[in-house]
DNA sequence: TGAATAGTGTCTGTAAGACACTATTAG
DNA sequence: CTAATAGTGTCTTACAGACACTATTCA
């Protein structure tokens, strides 16, 4: 019956960012201490409002390089999810565009704009964080631990070119899992698409030994067949 | 930067409903043809805009009932994604929540209050929608061809019991391709929680012929292990 | 030299798909 | 009766995971 927005006290619009990476063998992810009210002074997802004639991706973005004071473009960015709860947000009725992001570690970023400080922290060791931001966090997590199944995405949290055991550790970070480094092997150059020798190799073996290891790049493939399973977890099935 | 969304033209969010079912062994959507500007006359998606104090998920599941008559209660909602190009609106910034919805299939609604007439309609055989309408079904349909894949959602197209052929047919609708009958009846009875038998057979056999079926419900499975992986698809991949 | 790692060989159990076949029902 | 459908048996191939093993490099 003609309802009319503009009736209505206004809605605002955000993007938050879950920014995900590998450090030390452990995922981490992105947070910032919020130097603006409200919940100044604690830790929080990047993010901010979406300014007019600005889409949304890009919004996720700018968002990303505003608030760490790095030129950040990640090597993958999806949109995760929708939050919309009305008491999410005690100024006003607020909307959030959540985006993940995946990218290769990165040096330690600075605080920009909005942000008292900005640091690369491991997941399963975070402080509380603002507003729905561990909601979204985890939702951000699981959306990450299932799109390496089925995705060649693992390649975005490392550099151009990388090992097959380098590759292993990613899996192994983000699913918290250690996995077979021989089966795994055969299995990662089997499933087409997923990555491409370069002939080169590393130029020494590892730290403690071992012998070079070839070196790889991102195939061509957007999806993986057959898919990369995570060891089977009957519990999260019922 | 004290960016102050206050400072700026108001932003509207809107929620807009893939509401999927199978009708005649083919996927059908719910359009709505519009009552009011902009694209009057115009065939959309439901949906509309979210009010104050109103969850995401209960804007769609109100504006699926409001704008149809129907006291539609899908058998499964999710968020789809959310879509904010500046100038999807005509009239003014709207981001819009897209859901996706699947049912079984009901009688014909009735138009409500902003539409003009609402009907089920083929997928495959549509009449231009409105605003970015068409993009916003195409994922939805892609999601619903996944879904089907890993979760036992197909069931949420059927009525509370059903038999393995039903259930086929739903496979068969939503992916557009013919299954072997006997290999998927063994599939589905062997995975855990997909469907459980009640004991009870349908009343007559088929209309062509053929023994009576047993009948199903869906079981407690939320994935399905092992997937039920649609037939390759070589060229999506790369 | 010994320890660690890269990469391969082989075997087993499970699952997917092709195909054949029986049993039951409608017309 | 015939045609259609429900449901099962069986065979082949592919693949995941377990395990063993060789080769290469660092300390």
């Amino acid at each position: 019956m003609g309802y009319n927005p503009r009736d209505y006290p206004p809605v605002a619009v955000t993007v938050d960012v879950v920014a995900l990476t590998i450090r030390d063998r452990r995922l981490n992810v992105l947070i910032v201490e919020r130097g603006v009210q409200p919940y100044l002074g604690h830790w929080a997802l990047p993010g901010g409002f979406v300014r007019p004639d600005e889409n949304l991706d890009d919004a996720a973005v700018r968002e990303l390089g505003e608030e760490t004071g790095l030129g950040i473009r990640p090597a993958h960015l999806e949109q995760l999810g929708s939050y919309g709860t009305p008491e999410r947000d005690p100024r006003m009725r607020v909307v959030s565009i959540a985006y993940l992001a995946f990218g290769p570690d990165l040096p330690d970023p600075m605080a920009g704009s909005d942000a008292a400080e900005a640091v690369w922290h491991p997941v399963d060791d975070l402080p509380p964080l603002a507003f729905d931001h561990e909601r979204i966090l985890n939702d951000g997590i699981e959306r990450a631990r299932s799109k390496l199944e089925y995705t060649p995405l693992a390649t975005a949290f490392l550099p151009g070119t990388f090992t097959v055991s380098e590759l292993r550790l990613i899996y192994e970070s983000v699913w918290g899992t250690a996995l077979h480094a021989g089966n795994f092997h055969r299995k990662v150059l089997s499933v087409p698409g997923f990555v491409e020798g370069t002939g080169e190799t590393t130029q020494t073996g590892g730290p403690k030994g071992g012998p070079r290891a070839k070196l790889y790049t991102a195939g061509d493939a957007k999806l993986l067949h057959p898919a990369l399973l995570r060891p089977s977890r009957e519990e999260e099935i019922r």
